[in-house]
DNA sequence: CGTTAACATGAGGGGTGGTTCCGCTTGCGC
DNA sequence: GCGCAAGCGGAACCACCCCTCATGTTAACG
């Protein structure tokens, strides 16, 4: 019970200098490759992105999936941070609320694997509690207003965007894959269905 | 140069009934391994369900692939058929235009194998080149006279059609899934999407 | 009924890609 | 410096799944 040992939980005691960099460097390879590629990268080109062995991707996530949350939820956080954001702006409130979906449309078509997430079976997403939480809270203000101001159908919700983006994400690698797709033309179809009218 | 034969094509033979029985189980037994589980169905539960071996499944499909192509061309054909149909209707424009879609819905959500193939890269979708050809058409047409009608939006083209079956595809893939989403929703808003106002 | 070419079978080859494991290296506290 | 636990590397392992092929079976025709 010495004063250096937390009493009730483990205390993960801080990683190792080298360690932490690496750690850092394969989070940064992942999502690059990611990116690139969509979720079917192999462990093995992340870790060689990284310049480190598999084993040491191993060591910190103790699963592909586990990498592929970790990183979903640090784009949930940012997409976040976006809403919040057009949340505070308090200009018109269809504006906001477009610019905000038209942002985070803009930043999921440039990632493959994020694409994928959402408009997959999210397995990982459903572990991405936290961001994901304060994302669709932030959705739902900006609705609210949009609805208060007669601008948005009444019955639009939260789930209503998600779906939308779920389309969203698929339509977008498709495009990317060379199909004759436009997610611009997309987006813009179905914000004019959420419009009153 | 014999009668019996066909001068400037290879005449392929007529299958020995057996094979021609097989043929149509295993088209059968995919049909239904596709439609529950999507494409990621493997070939020896095709086989199994169809009662022979997976020799006999490559015999007559050199590729699950070219299985998959066979039964997309045949999805195509239907649905061409059901647009042909509401074409030929001759209501109420929008109606028309919406129920095929409606239709087309109902007959995508009930096979995970379609919704895959409509949402994804469409390796098989491009060979399936007839069916979707008579869908295209009969689609233009329908979406020809609901503007003529004034009833759609004037930039309407099929392409956006195409565009938001294939984010279709995933939503009802992800509700299947369990995700809590509802690709009827999806379809209200992408349709008032799509309409003049 | 006999012959033969077409057909069916299913164990196994081969490629892919996630995960493990053990011998080696290195940061860090003393 | 020294010792050691933490960290690292990457070959090997293993599960999965598409496809092939050598062997046995059967429809069709004279």
């Amino acid at each position: 019970m010495e004063g250096s040992f937390r009493l009730s939980t483990i205390a993960p005691r801080p990683l190792r200098a080298d360690a932490r960099r690496n750690r850092e460097k394969v989070l940064a390879a992942a999502a690059a490759a990611f990116g690139e590629s969509g979720l079917e990268s192999q462990v093995e080109d992340i870790a060689r992105r990284a310049g480190v062995g598999v084993g040491t991707v191993y060591r910190h996530f103790p699963t592909k999936d586990a990498l592929v949350t970790a990183l979903a939820e640090a784009h949930f956080e940012r997409l976040a941070d976006t809403v919040e954001a057009a949340l505070a702006q308090c200009g018109d409130p269809w504006d906001d609320f477009a610019s905000a979906l038209w942002r985070c449309a803009e930043s999921a078509a440039r990632d493959v694997a994020w694409c994928e997430i959402i408009a997959g079976d999210a397995g990982a997403v459903g572990r991405a509690a936290r961001g994901q939480a304060r994302l669709h809270e932030a959705t739902g203000a900006l609705i609210a207003r949009a609805q208060a101001a007669g601008v948005m159908r009444a019955d639009a919700t939260v789930q209503d965007v998600s779906t939308i983006m779920c389309g969203f994400g698929h339509v977008a690698s498709s495009q990317r894959a060379g199909a004759p797709l436009d997610w611009r033309r997309y987006l813009t179809i179905a914000l004019d269905g959420l419009r009153a009218g």
